[in-house]
DNA sequence: GTGCTGACCGGAA
DNA sequence: CTTCCGGCCAGCA
């Protein structure tokens, strides 16, 4: 898989995820390990701070729910305008955490 | 080739 | 709750 397949593969997998739902940089990268052959949440990363443009990055968050660094304000505010469950400036990724396969990850 | 850095992750203190 | 540490893969000096 080339670098540009897999730089697709993410950003469609990103817009695959539902309004008022979010995904993990690790969930992105281990749905497309499998795919890709390689798996490094940092690479995802990496990826949507030069190709997020186009998609609802603002449905990434780390793990923890934190927002991507430098970003904060702007996906606060286009995840509450979403109706995403927030916790102060940390999203409820229990309860808005999504999985291409099965809905909720954790269950 | 080596070494540092990064929109990360999980565990320990 | 916070900070530190090791691991991870890729890009760049």
């Amino acid at each position: 898989m080339t670098p540009e397949e897999y730089v697709e593969a993410v950003l469609s997998l990103v817009e695959s995820i539902p309004e008022g739902r979010v995904m993990s940089y690790g969930a992105i990268a281990d749905a497309l390990a499998e795919r890709s052959g390689r798996n490094s949440p940092r690479q995802i990363g990496g990826i949507m701070a030069r190709h997020g443009g186009g998609v609802p990055w603002h449905r990434v968050v780390t793990s923890a729910g934190r927002l991507p660094p430098g970003h904060e304000r702007e996906a606060r505010a286009r995840l509450l305008a979403e109706g995403v469950p927030l916790r102060g400036d940390r999203v409820r990724i229990d309860e808005a955490g999504w999985a291409p396969d099965g809905d909720r990850t954790g269950e």
